[in-house]
DNA sequence: ATTATCTATAGATCTATAGATAATGC
DNA sequence: ATTATCTATAGATCTATAGATAATGC
C-alpha cells in the first residue's frame, strides 16, 4: 500500500570489462526487468512509476522508453520473461510423468508434479523468482491480470486437467475444473507470501515457507479431488 | 490493468425530498464508498484517482477531501465498512454452530458454516458485495493488503481454527493453519471472479458462479483436512 | 555508424488546500 | 450558524519525446 519510495540511486556497476553492445543491452534489460519486477510485486502496476524503476536501476527515466514502448509494455515483459520458463519446465515434467505412469496417472502424482516442480523453482530460483511469485499472485486475483495468464499457462494447466480426468474417470468435468480453481487459488496465495499466516498463527507458520507448503499442498488437494468421486450432489 | 477511465459525469440524483443534513451526509458518504469500492475493485488503490471517484459520484473532487483525510483513508473506509458486517455474521453463525453441536464439531460442518455464510452474503448481497469481494481478493495477495485483514478477520478465523482443532484433535496445529491457508486462498480467488476459469474450461464453468463454488468448496477442503489425520510426514 | 545513455522540457494529471456559496437547522 | 458543496489554484509528480553525447563496432 505504501507507494514505492524513491530510494537512494544505486550507482550502476559500470563494468569496464570488455562488454559487447549486445551484452550491455542484455544486462541493462535484465536489471530493468529485475527492478521493475520487485517494485511491481510490492505495489502493483500503478503503484510504481517509471521513475521509480529507473532510479532503482541507476539510469535515467528516459532509458525506460528506449527499451520499452511504455509502462504497460514493461509490465508485460516482466510477466512474460519467467512465464515462459516455468511453463516449459512444468510441461516437460508433466510429459515425463505421463510417460512414466504409462496412461495410469494418479491424482496425487499429477498434482505433485504440477505443484512441486514450481515450488522447487520458486524456492531455489533466487530472489528474482520469489519476487515474480508475489508479482503473479496479485495478477491472479484481478480480471485483467488473470487474462494475462491465459496465453502462457493454459497449455500446461490443460495438460494437468487431462491427467486428472484420466485419474478420475467418473468425476464430472466441471468438478475437475472447480478443483483446479481451488488449487490455483491456494497456490497463488502461497506465492504471495503475504505474511498474514505468520501473524494469524502467532509465528507457528510462516507464509513464506514454501517447503512447508510443498510438503502439504498436493496431498491435501488430492484428497479434495478424490472426495468428488461418487459424492456429488450432496447438498450440504 | 486499464486505468479507470473518466466516465460521463452522472448527474446527481438531487432529491428535493426533505432530507435532513445527517441523511444527506450519509447518502453522499455511501455513494462515495460505493463508487470507490467499484473502482478500487477493478484497478486497485493506485489505479484510481480521487477525481475518478468524484466524477463517478457526480460531485467535485474537493468533496473527497471534505469527507476523507486522503485517498488511503477512503480506501480503508471501503475496506472496513463491509468487513465488520461479514465478520459479525460469520462469528454469530460459528457461535450458533458451536452451540448446536455441543462441543462435537465436524470439519465439514465448521467449514460449511464458515464458507457458506459468506458465499450467501456475496451471492445475495447485491452488486456492492460482489464488488467488495473482488476488492478484498486483491488485498489478500499483497503484503500490505493482507495486513488490513488481521484486525477485522483474525477473531472469526481463530474461532474457525478452534473448531477445526476440536474436530481434528490428533492433527498438528501447523497443519490446521496450513489447511486454513489453502482454504482462504481458494476462497479469495473465488471472490475475485477473475474470469480465467471461464476461458480455461471453455465456458463449462464460470468463475463468477458462487453457488457452484459453495456447492463444492467446504467438502473439498474438509477432505483435505481429513487427509492430515495420521498421514503426516509422508515425504512424497 | 550504430547503439546506449543522458539532458531538457512540454503537457498532462493528481493531490490537497483556501476560500466562496448554497442549503439546512435552531 | 452550521454544514454540504463548489471554484480556483498551487505545487508536485509522471509520461513521453526531441535532441545531444558518449561509447562500441566495423
Amino acid at each position: 500500500m505504501t507507494r514505492a519510495k524513491a530510494k537512494l540511486p544505486r550507482k550502476r556497476t559500470v563494468k569496464k570489462s570488455p562488454r559487447t553492445k549486445a551484452e550491455q543491452r542484455a544486462e541493462t534489460l535484465e536489471q530493468i526487468l529485475d527492478s521493475a519486477e520487485l517494485l511491481f510485486s510490492k505495489h502493483g502496476l500503478y503503484g510504481v512509476t517509471l521513475r521509480d524503476v529507473a532510479l532503482k536501476v541507476g539510469v535515467h527515466t528516459s532509458l525506460m522508453h528506449y527499451y520499452f514502448e511504455d509502462k504497460f509494455a514493461l509490465f508485460k515483459a516482466v510477466f512474460v520473461r519467467r512465464a515462459e520458463v516455468t511453463s516449459a519446465r512444468r510441461m516437460k515434467a508433466l510429459e515425463q510423468y505421463e510417460k512414466d505412469t504409462g496412461g495410469k496417472p494418479t491424482v496425487a502424482g499429477a498434482l505433485h508434479v504440477f505443484l512441486d516442480t514450481d515450488f522447487d523453482l520458486y524456492t531455489n530460483g533466487g530472489e528474482g523468482w520469489r519476487n515474480y511469485g508475489a508479482f503473479g499472485s496479485q495478477l491472479s486475483n484481478t480480471p485483467e491480470g488473470a487474462a494475462m495468464f491465459d496465453q502462457h499457462f493454459d497449455p500446461v494447466v490443460l495438460r494437468l486437467i487431462g491427467l486428472l480426468r484420466k485419474a478420475l474417470p467418473d468425476v464430472p468435468e466441471e468438478d475437475i475444473f472447480w478443483g483446479y480453481h481451488f488449487v490455483t487459488g491456494s497456490f497463488m496465495h502461497s506465492l504471495s507470501r503475504s505474511g498474514r499466516l505468520d501473524r494469524l498463527s502467532n509465528g507457528l507458520c510462516r507464509s513464506g515457507d514454501l517447503p512447508s507448503v510443498k510438503a502439504r499442498m498436493a496431498d491435501f488437494m488430492a484428497a479434495g479431488f478424490l472426495s468428488f468421486v461418487g459424492s456429488r450432489k450432496k447438498s450440504r
